[in-house]
DNA sequence: ACTCCACAGGAAAATTGGGGTA
DNA sequence: TACCCCAATTTTCCTGTGGAGT
């Protein structure tokens, strides 16, 4: 179909990035490598506490805990897949995301599921009374009858939403299925997560614990030389441009994660900018656009209404020029709705939703009195406003927002004249 | 010492939306 | 089709709270 090669951008573009040797997307989170560096303790400590699923035993539950990037998934995938591999399959591992499932219902059905034979059906999203879908569990488990170790990342997540309750059904089967060899693998960036759990739950899971320690500076840089081995022609890579990957993520809690989106980014501006080296240039562009990146996909991922919250604690603030109050936001969400033909949510119902901001890192909250004149969160923007708002403006539905919202600003509440303390 | 404000946030009730069953 | 069951979400109701004002 397409005969003319110089004009075909395809082409030219494959051309430019003669420097790579491998695809790019093996530096990405989802991408387990062959081995990983700085983590072989780790992997060993696992593998011997999950030895005796080899032997029908029954090994301890675990929980691995580390800061975002430090490997936690990484290591316990290449667990996974070292057991798969030494018992050609017989022990039957569920990797189950927590964020994804936060549910007690999803957690377990996704697990019903994840062991329908060819001819089950699988059961549905929604519906089913959550004893059922458990029996079901059992029966399926037990007609299998091996060996099951079932990774929960994340696992926090789920803890957060459901309370413990949902965890101690899991932990559960072992006592349910007679005989049933079953390990428990927990995740979690959360180092207060076991104090959260009740005591009968945090017995039975934190049989052993596993602490993923921040990669410094001259590990991460091994990580990313390994990493890049057949991804890079030699001599693509300028060392300072790799030492300074590094340095940025050790600089960021010892993120091995960030130090490989860093650098894949970094690869892919050099492409576009058709250069043939990744030098330290490239590398401050990539932590920029990464910067801008996360902060826009935060934005436009949250719920339409906890959009709308946050645009209400971006305009307020930008009227008022100081921190605004739960009343406050509360108010302007209210007309902000109404402006963009959507039902408000109740004064409690936001305020869960401010509280939920918070926990994302985008506005800062901290209880304030003023005596007389009550009691109240102050909220103050974590970041810049107007890049705040130039994002929530890209959402569809709030985009109408616009040219109205500056409009009606004098509308808007802003404290003093509809206080009713006044 | 007591009052009162404007909420925070827990608990229970109501609503919503997906699925099953007769 | 009408009704039931269920989990999740949201609303309603409520008690608790810190500190300026009295």
């Amino acid at each position: 179909m397409i005969s003319d090669r110089m004009n075909n951008p395809f082409v030219d573009f494959n051309e430019k990035s003669s420097f790579l040797t491998g695809n790019l997307s093996d530096l990405g989170g989802s991408f387990i490598p062959e081995s990983l560096p700085h983590r072989e303790e780790q992997i060993l400590q696992m593998a011997k506490l999950l030895g005796s699923l080899m032997r029908n035993g029954r090994p301890s539950n675990i929980v691995v805990y580390g800061r975002t990037g430090t490997g936690k998934t990484s290591t316990t995938r290449h667990v996974m897949r070292m057991l798969t591999d030494a018992t050609n399959g017989y022990v039957r591992i569920c990797y189950i995301n927590c964020q994804i499932n936060d549910s007690q219902y999803s957690v377990l059905v996704t697990l019903v599921n994840l062991f329908s034979a060819d001819s089950e059906e699988n059961i549905p999203l929604s519906g089913w009374p959550l004893d059922r879908i458990y029996s079901e569990l059992v029966s399926r488990i037990k007609r299998s009858s091996r060996p099951l170790l079932l990774v929960l990342d994340e696992i926090d997540r789920m803890i957060a939403k459901s309370g413990s309750d949902s965890l101690y059904v899991i932990l559960k089967l072992g006592d349910d299925v007679d005989g049933l060899s079953c390990s428990i693998i927990g995740i979690t960036n959360d180092t207060s997560f076991s104090e959260r759990l009740d005591s009968r739950v945090r017995s039975r899971l934190n049989q052993e614990s596993m602490l993923l320690p921040p990669y410094n500076a001259s590990e991460l840089k091994d990580i990313l030389s390994y990493r890049t081995k057949g991804i890079l022609r030699e001599g693509s890579l300028e060392e300072s441009a790799l030492n300074l990957c590094a340095a940025i993520a050790a600089r960021e809690h010892g993120d091995a994660r960030k130090a490989l989106d860093l650098l894949r980014v970094a690869i892919d501006i050099t492409i576009r900018n058709s250069s043939l080296v990744i030098t330290d240039k490239e590398v401050i562009a990539a932590r920029e656009r990464l910067e801008i990146d996360i902060l826009r996909e935060t934005v436009k991922s949250l719920p339409l209404h906890t959009q709308i919250v946050l645009l209400s604690c971006v305009v307020t603030q930008e009227v008022t020029r100081r921190p605004s109050f739960t009343g406050e936001i509360s108010r302007n969400y209210s007309e902000i709705c109404q402006e963009l033909g959507n039902s408000p949510l109740s004064n409690r119902r936001v305020s869960d939703l401010i509280s939920d901001l918070d926990d994302i890192g985008l506005i800062s909250t901290r209880i304030q009195s003023m005596g007389r004149n009550g009691r109240s969160k102050l909220i103050q923007l974590e970041e810049n406003g107007d890049q705040l708002k130039k994002y929530l403006m890209e959402v569809d539905s709030l985009s109408s927002f616009v040219g109205a919202g500056l409009g009606k600003q004098s509308r808007l509440n802003l404290g003093n004249d509809n206080d009713p303390a006044n």
